[in-house]
RNA sequence: GCGCCCGUAGCUCAGCUGGAUAGAGCAGCGGUUUCCUAAACCGCAGGCCAGAGGUUCGAAUCCUCUCGGGCGUACCA
């Protein structure tokens, strides 16, 4: 990489300069210049070892670049209070550009991750209801960073941890009793705390086609039964809506096998044997403040069932028992101060710090023409993914959820992207793909053989180094989103590598009658065009051969 | 009250491990097509980076406080 290639310059100027090793050991910074005068790189190592050194920040900058190898270098200079300005020459470029040709679809890739194995578990929305836009930012957010890990060299796998114990299952079992006796056509109102969507009635009918008995009391078989109805019926129907969004699950995890398999009450006795639960008010309690969490917290209720908490850190050792190396869980931002308490539980068992870490995203809001409105199930404002898929198509409602930062709120004028699909960025990364694909279509006899050993003397243009130094930028890009959660700075880089090819192929003829000029130019479309599939590829997002 | 997140162009948002003149898209105005797809390109206009202090050679970025918005603070999940 370009970056590296500069580092290594400057360290061995640095060591040359600093050969007694008088000073301490300072950090030698190199960083993409922002400003194309500024050059291609810049280093502010004089600024920040002037102080040490005893020197002027700019009389330290000459003595370094007296020290620093010629090669591959077209100029250097000392600016503003200090920098030193690298601008490098057009062959560093060229190569450059023939090792991204040469990696092709593995230039994402690095084995930063050693083959470590890291566990996203995102969405786990309650098996009650269809899923909602909120639940559409967490599924493509969880999707992308899965993609990004297993980019940087991690065995992913991606988990839905699915609740089909417990209250909220009682009273879809009911809410769905309930629709069942009434397409009979018998009076049975839904429980008060039920759900009230229409989707229980469509599966109420398929039951009564199937069954053709009224049953008329709720006894443990329909209790069961219903149970098993629902919770298939509509952990199909997530399923479904995962689909159209491109997500896919590794694995589904049901929360009623930790109860059954006696983890939960496995769990409650490690903690014990840490000291880290006691019994107060006929309950037991984690003692989680100690440990870094909000408050300690009920385990055991006092009539003796198990509470959300013991029943997920029952869950979380069985994932440290699965040897994930890390496991990481994409939630709402209201999730918070549960965050704080697994963790203390974490630590009470004795776990590393990092093996479990939250990537925490805010929700999605609807603008209408009355106002903003918040997302709400039970309140009945909320728009379906599905709904929204369909209005959308899958691509642009990726992008959305995956454009703007996790920690802010994203705010969707929906009615604007419904209309405007045309304005959307997607189709302006998308067509600069397939202009890309179109070029090589008609470049006929300039193909080559072997990309990789194209002539590339003629690509000296600044727009086209500019590009190559953008391209190069590629797998940093991919490591920050994915270590620091943030999958937007890969649409976000997408979007400025298709504005960039955009404009040179406006002010740019590629196929010329020069043959060399042409394959050189073709050749670097091969490197834009395969690292923008691979932007696609990690947002999920499809790259069309024509538009 | 306490904890976390956010406050940058008219709108939606990047930039925040401090760096040299704060960016993009949309909306507005004005241009570009005998030529590889105009789903594109160029130009104009638009900002006391919520506010006040502090640290620093240097702050949108770090620290403190204030104001404004969201979320949390259950023997719910």
């Amino acid at each position: 990489m370009l970056k590296s290639f500069v580092h290594s310059l400057l360290k061995s100027a640095w060591q040359d300069f600093d050969h007694n090793r008088s000073s301490e050991v300072i950090e030698i910074e190199v960083s993409r210049a922002d400003r194309p005068e500024f050059g291609d790189f810049t280093s502010n190592i004089a600024l920040t070892s002037a102080a040490i050194k005893g020197m002027s920040p700019r009389e330290l900058a000459q003595q370094i670049i007296n020290r620093l190898p010629h090669e591959g270098i077209k100029r250097l200079e000392i600016a503003g209070p200090g920098f030193i300005n690298f601008f490098l020459s057009d062959e560093v470029f060229q190569r450059a550009l023939r090792g991204i040709i040469l990696a092709g679809e593995r230039f994402s890739q690095s084995s930063h991750g050693n083959g470590e194995r890291v566990q996203i578990e995102f969405v786990s929305s309650n098996p009650t209801g269809p899923l909602t836009i909120g639940h559409g930012r967490q599924a493509v957010l969880g999707d992308v960073l899965a993609s990004l890990y297993s980019a940087i060299g991690y065995q992913v796998s991606r988990e839905y941890y699915f609740n089909d114990e417990g209250e909220q299952v009682n009273m879809l079992t009911r809410s769905l009793w309930a629709r069942y006796r009434q397409v009979w056509g018998e009076e049975e109102p839904l429980p008060e705390q039920g759900y009230h969507g229409e989707y229980l009635v469509k599966i109420a009918q398929n039951l009564k086609e199937r069954l053709h008995k009224p049953l008329p009391h709720f006894d443990t078989a329909a209790a069961q039964l219903f149970k098993e109805e629902a919770l298939s019926q509509m952990i199909a129907c997530i399923k479904d809506d995962l689909d159209l969004l491109g997500v896919q699950f590794d694995n589904w995890f049901s929360e009623a096998t930790l109860h059954k398999s006696g983890e939960v009450k496995r769990a409650l006795e490690m903690l014990d044997e840490k000291g880290g639960i006691y019994e107060a008010d006929g309950a037991i309690w984690l003692a989680a403040e100690k440990y870094g969490g909000t408050k300690d917290m009920v385990l055991i209720r006092s009539d003796g069932r198990p509470t959300y908490l013991m029943v997920d850190i029952a869950y979380h050792i069985n994932k440290w028992n699965r040897k994930f190396n890390y496991v990481i869980n994409i939630q709402g931002a209201d999730h918070h101060a549960q965050q704080l308490n697994m963790k203390a539980a974490m630590r009470i068992l004795g776990y590393p710090e990092d093996f479990l870490t939250y990537g925490l995203h805010q929700f999605v809001t609807v603008k209408e023409q009355d106002g903003v409105k918040k997302m709400s199930t039970r309140a009945g404002r909320f728009i379906e993914l599905r709904t929204m898929i369909e209005d959308l198509g899958k691509d642009v409602v990726r992008y959305f959820m995956v454009a703007r930062k996790p920690e802010s709120h994203l705010e969707l004028d929906y009615a604007l992207a419904k209309q405007q699909t045309m304005d959307n960025p997607v189709y302006y990364i998308q067509y600069s793909y397939t202009r890309c694909a179109s070029i090589f279509r008609n470049a006929g006899k300039f193909i080559p053989q072997r990309w990789e050993e194209v002539d590339l003397s003629l690509i000296t243009q600044p727009v086209e180094l500019d590009i190559i130094c953008l391209l190069d930028r590629f797998p940093e890009v991919v490591k920050e989103a994915a270590l620091t959660f943030a999958p937007h700075l890969v649409a976000e880089y997408a979007l400025t590598l298709a504005g960039k090819f955009h404009r040179y192929y406006t002010d740019f003829r590629i196929l010329t009658a020069d043959q060399t000029l042409t394959q050189g130019r073709l050749a670097l479309l091969w490197g834009v065009q395969s690292v923008l599939r691979q932007t696609l590829q990690l947002l999920g997002i499809s790259a069309p051969e024509e538009m």
